[in-house]
DNA sequence: AGAGAAATTGCATATAATAGCACTTGATGA
DNA sequence: TCATCAAGTGCTATTATATGCAATTTCTCT
């Protein structure tokens, strides 16, 4: 399934409209495969909807983030990054030093999740953590 | 050890300068004991710096952020929550549906450092999180 | 106590993200 | 196909947070 058509039913099955905003938005983001920014997505998404407002990505963006379709994550930068999810979970590790991003699958959240589950009976979305911390290199003295 | 000497003491040692505005802003937070916004520490620091601008209480967290003494933690509202750490650490479980908020311990969140640590040599500053998901009501179907 | 360097502040301004509101559009079903 | 109506959009205004820079203040050293 292309990247249009699935935007499309998922947020069809979700009550939603399938407008051209949208699926041009959400298309551009899961078409990229990447972290995209609102700016990064407007600038995409213009191409197919020159009208296109930042206001649009950013509800377009929070409405699918309920939807769990994107992850955002806040890495240090001074926007957010959001990234299609899809049935993919993975979360991030930052070091606070260098700056270099680490991507690590979902195992360590989802032994969280279960914790969590166990013991407050929280069922807990952990989609895309940004974790921050000091890593190997820079722990060694190195500039990373 | 009072809230001023506290906030005086830690500051110099980690090189940085203990001014009349950063040692308001952090002991209202200190002293308060729970989570504060900027505008409320401004409000409240102002009592005793009335030219405190919003833009010093931001830096001066910022800072203080750094050096690990407060941690800071986006709960849901429009604004950063801030929170004094020293050296407790804590997290908070926020029931997306009926936005109860629970406090938990560090230590699901120790045992995930670990586990970053082991695996990836990675120092995680797992410092306070605001964890979103549904809580045990909810998932009842009650309002919570 | 006083000089000097460096950090910090106030002020003005910029940027990122959100919200209100009137108008438009997509989905539904007759 | 067309009427209906809630959901979504553009536009504007607002809020929350960050930044540049000159003036001030703290700390250190003498
Ligand atoms: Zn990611
Ligand atoms: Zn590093
Ligand atoms: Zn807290
Ligand atoms: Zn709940």
């Amino acid at each position: 399934m292309g990247c249009e058509e699935e935007v499309v039913t998922t947020l069809r099955k979700a009550g939603q409209k399938a407008t051209p905003q949208r699926i041009a938005v959400l298309s551009a983001l899961r078409h990229s495969g990447r972290h995209m920014t609102a700016s990064e997505l407007l600038a995409e998404a213009k191409r197919q909807i020159p009208v296109l407002e930042i206001s649009t990505v950013y509800r377009t963006l929070a409405a699918a983030k309920e939807l769990r379709l994107v992850g955002e994550a806040r890495m240090g930068t001074g926007e957010v990054e959001y990234e299609w999810l899809g049935q993919n979970r993975h979360h991030h590790l930052i070091c606070r030093q260098c700056g270099q991003v680490e991507r690590i699958e979902d195992t360590y959240l989802a032994s969280l999740a279960i914790a969590l589950f166990e013991n407050y009976g929280f069922r807990a979305d952990l989609d895309h953590f940004a974790i921050f911390g000091i890593c190997r290199n820079c722990q060694k003295g190195g500039r990373g």
